[in-house]
DNA sequence: GCCTGCCTCCTACGCCTGTAGTAATCCTAC
DNA sequence: GTAGGATTACTACAGGCGTAGGAGGCAGGC
């Protein structure tokens, strides 16, 4: 079970999202993604970030060859959970229902969006009424299996 | 019309945090509810947090006699909607239904928690219903008015 | 063979942050 | 009226962070 993503900086946190994009990339190919994004830093700045995210371990290097090619230690999907979980705690104290409702009244978000949000609900919901509708069963399906 | 609250450190958001609670207080009183939130620091250390964060206006203070009474200069509502705001904006990449999806799979929402959060969709979804602003035209429009 | 250019390593530096000490002042109780 | 506790103002300092320069190595063109 690999260990948590340590902490990261928001300069970090931007070359770990470009590292997410390209799977795995040079220095030279991070900071053009950085530029693209509309950051543009020196090449030995983007040294130092991925650097120091190698010392962290937060991306794995491959010196096999020159130039080096560095790579996301941990998936987006675990970091950001985790990030919104510090979030959630420190920022809301932990009162997840809060931020979801803030975000359904504040956030545009499409019909769909608010239908697949529905969905989910619905499906957390399962448990709790496990034992009293009988469309259990047809809702249980569309249920993914989750955690 | 209260401009925006300045970004704030997590040392002087914690100190918000319990002006928030306290609606105003002195150096001592808030140094004492950081310390049964199991923050304990010195005099000095809240006098400086309180000191930066009236240099950013975040707070007031009250010099008219000592010791000085600090309060919070923004609401805590909407501290903590630009808060969100910039997080899923930097984090999610203003993905905004990334973020509810994974809450509700992840967070431990309480029955009656995921029943309000699904009343909440559905007043978005039937704008007329919406209890701010009954004119569908404006909720139409909020979508350009992102800033 | 040497120049040019990409690449890595090491070093740096100014600002921000968390934390706190010291000096000066003021109120109050003895 | 003086000692002592409370309160404020000023100063400090170390570590983290964003940003980057310079030295030196290797590889290919001329």
């Amino acid at each position: 079970m690999s260990t948590r993503c340590p902490e990261l900086t928001p300069a970090e946190f931007g070359v770990m999202k470009t590292l997410w994009h390209l799977d795995q990339a040079t220095v030279a190919e991070v900071r053009a993604e950085l530029g693209r994004r509309g950051s543009d830093l020196a090449y030995t700045t983007v040294m130092t970030l991925l650097g120091r995210l190698a010392g962290k371990q937060a991306v794995t290097v491959c010196k096999a060859r020159e130039p080096f090619v560095y790579a996301p230690a941990f998936r987006r999907e675990s970091v950001l959970r985790d990030r919104l979980r510090d979030f959630v705690r420190d920022v809301f104290d932990g009162q997840a229902s809060s931020v979801v409702l803030s975000l359904v009244a504040d956030a545009n978000l499409s019909a769909d969006e608010l239908r697949a949000i529905e969905r989910r609900i619905a499906d957390a919901e399962q448990p709790a009424l496990a034992d009293s509708e009988p469309d259990v069963a047809a809702r249980a399906k569309r249920k993914k299996e989750r955690k």
